[in-house]
DNA sequence: TTTAGCGATGTAATGTTGTAACGTGCATCG
DNA sequence: CGATGCACGTTACAACATTACATCGCTAAA
């Protein structure tokens, strides 16, 4: 899978900055290596709910995670044990919380650390994201300059993609 | 109620802007008064919800608000006709969801349209926004860039306000 | 004046999302 | 072996949100 360069960005806004995109077993390999990094086991559960997750296009519930793995496993596996590995995989960045749709993503670049800035279609519900260090930085910038600390900006767009026009 | 020109000129993080910022009466004068300019009723019921909510320090959910105004009118009103009239109250611009609380929060300056970034401290639950239309209107652009339309920002940045350092 | 329509609200049921409390199995280490 | 710690299971429940349909009061057309 190789990785179109990221695509010139903005006029004036740019993030200096691209990645490795991972996708499929590459991506699995690359979450497995930073949770381990990070003194975490990979375990069977985790290594399903991530492999389920990293199948979606769109952000997907607890819910739409639990009832695939279950399938998976042909045994009933509880929200609430998915809600405890997804939180562990927020932590650790292997995935993120989309605020707007009460769901999460798979994190494509795993061991990078980034503000990231969500763009979610209302109508076919798919997400992308964009990297724009700048953006980011002046939204925390102007937190902390209203006296908040240890900031965590989250930020999403809601709209119409280009297919859905 | 005169709104001050738009002024268009920002240094670096800064709202040139300046609001009429209401509060109380006062308020619910100015939220009457931009719904009845949106073509809609200003009922009772709507009334007593908008004062409920604009009681709220932090950002208030429906089922809060729900509660509130059942104690006040001494009957039980169900949370389905207050996320109604929220609804009516997000899309007329007198209320604003907090996404990442699963809340709603008045509008202080209703009549004045904006994207708005919301503060909400992690530890006591506070809201406060700042308007940024620089920072805003550079994400709006980020988003067309990639090619989503009909953009509709959500930036709130979670973290510890300078009471709770 | 009836009545048809419409907007606002009421009622009930249900669906979705998220957490709490506690139990079990298993590996590691003294 | 027994103690500890971690991952995961199980159950129950709390919090958030929507759907479908009923009722009420107003007003505009017949």
């Amino acid at each position: 899978m190789i990785d179109p360069p990221h695509a010139s960005a903005y006029i004036g806004i740019m993030a200096a900055h691209h990645h490795h995109e991972h996708a499929g077993a590459s991506l699995a390999q690359a979450a497995e290596s930073a949770l381990v990094e990070a003194g975490e086991q990979w375990t069977d559960m985790r290594s399903d709910i991530f492999a389920v997750l990293a199948t979606f296009e769109k952000p997907a519930s607890a819910y739409d995670i639990a009832d695939l793995v279950s399938q998976k496993r042909g045994k009933r596996v509880a929200p609430n044990s998915v809600y405890r590995i997804l939180d562990l995989f927020v932590t650790t960045n292997l995935a993120r919380r989309v605020e707007s749709a009460n769901a999460y993503i798979a994190n494509s670049h795993p061991g990078c650390l980034h503000d990231c800035i969500f763009l979610i279609c209302d109508s076919c519900g798919t997400a992308t994201h964009i990297d724009d260090d700048a953006l980011t930085m002046s939204v925390r910038a102007a937190a902390e300059q209203a006296g908040f600390a240890q900031v965590r900006p989250v930020i999403e767009v809601r709209g119409k993609c280009a297919g859905c026009d």
